[in-house]
DNA sequence: GTTAGCATGTAAGGAGTTACATGATTTT
DNA sequence: AAAATCATGTAACTCCTTACATGCTAAC
């Protein structure tokens, strides 16, 4: 039983809002989507893409065009239902700790576009406040240890505090933004009616 | 056959270069050096000690103080083999590609002290041109998708780049003391001889 | 006609986590 | 004597990767 969950069906699930592919497409434009925050391989799709199935999230439609007609194995292709748009809303809008994790807001950022104004809020402050907890974990550890640690230690800590106060600079000023205009920034249209972003694309 | 290796195993052979501990505390030294970059949980520490007296890395002495010598579950002291010292050069000097992961650096960061300057040079430098092929995958993005992906998506490139960027200078800046000095910015002893850094102290 | 790349999958494993179980020792 | 916390472990599960197996189709 190869249970599967996270990042890579909520990846899958926004890809699959840009409208029905196969999974071969799907990993290249989830792969290119995502660039260098996270990739995914066959491995790890095919099984999730079954899984979703099996959880109504989506469906598969074996491919209706001419050339497959035959006893072949035809190319499924994948779209997304109803639910599964329903599904995704939910996981958007979810602010459990995985959204926090690095690689987890990279991800959901990515489709930040299709959640609305007050859940966009929501993350980042949520993001914001879980930085700002590391932060004192930083400086805790850099006053704490100070004397009784060697040079690169020291670097480490400092190099990595002033990244995280420079990512809730970042965070700040994206939520500024957000409370002053709403929609200024993106194009906003949360999950419903036509695709707010790329269609899929000659590349 | 819960097989276990990498940065867990690193970190425990780095820290039981302090001196003797047993599990409980050697977790609790292990996620107080690694700070903000990395936590262990008992469920995967106590395993991972076993495979390394397994691999004869490290040796486990029952208590012998004297409130032990009861037939009573005696607390199981760790140590460092010469061959787990051995054994930790080399992955101290190894430069596979976890090393260059984001988890992987930070903890091999942490135990930079007890490598040598040519071994910290060559990690620094893969590190770097590891940042440097995303800064251009970044880049990549950054003009193919300029037009047809929604303001976040840019803004979350637009940022990784320039945290990438600045990444690199934090680099720039340490190959250039490690080539100078050698030896300025932090007490170097490689692994032989008493203890360059911190001893098991009361906090 | 054979290499390259499209397309779909499975089996095994890796590196951990959570939740649980249990018992010893110290503090209040 | 009850509560906290020290101390050690196991079982089940997570979520993904690598390596493998397979077959189709287009390009050279």
């Amino acid at each position: 039983m190869v249970k599967r969950s996270g990042v890579l069906e909520f990846a899958v699930l926004g890809i699959l809002h840009e409208g029905p592919m196969h999974g071969y497409v799907l990993r290249k434009r989830c792969n290119a989507v995502l660039g260098s925050f996270r990739a995914f391989s066959y491995g790890s799709l095919y099984p999730c893409l079954k899984q979703l199935v099996a959880a109504g999230w989506i469906a598969e439609d074996t491919d209706a065009s001419p050339a497959a007609a035959a006893g072949k194995r035809s190319r499924i292709v994948y779209r997304l239902t109803a639910d599964g748009k329903e599904h995704f809303q939910e996981l958007v809008a979810e602010s459990g700790p995985s959204t926090w994790e690095d690689d987890g807001f990279g991800v959901h950022f990515a489709f930040f576009g299709r959640a609305d104004t007050a859940t966009r809020l929501r993350i980042l402050e949520g993001r914001r406040s879980r930085l700002e907890e590391r932060m004192d974990g930083f400086r805790a550890a850099l006053t704490r240890t100070r004397e009784r640690v060697d040079g690169y230690t020291l670097e480490l800590q400092r190099h990595g505090l002033e990244s995280v106060e420079r990512e809730v600079r970042w965070l700040n000023e994206l939520i500024e933004t957000e409370r002053q205009t709403g929609t200024t920034a993106a194009r906003t249209t949360a999950g419903d009616g036509p695709d707010p972003s790329v269609h899929t694309s000659t590349t």
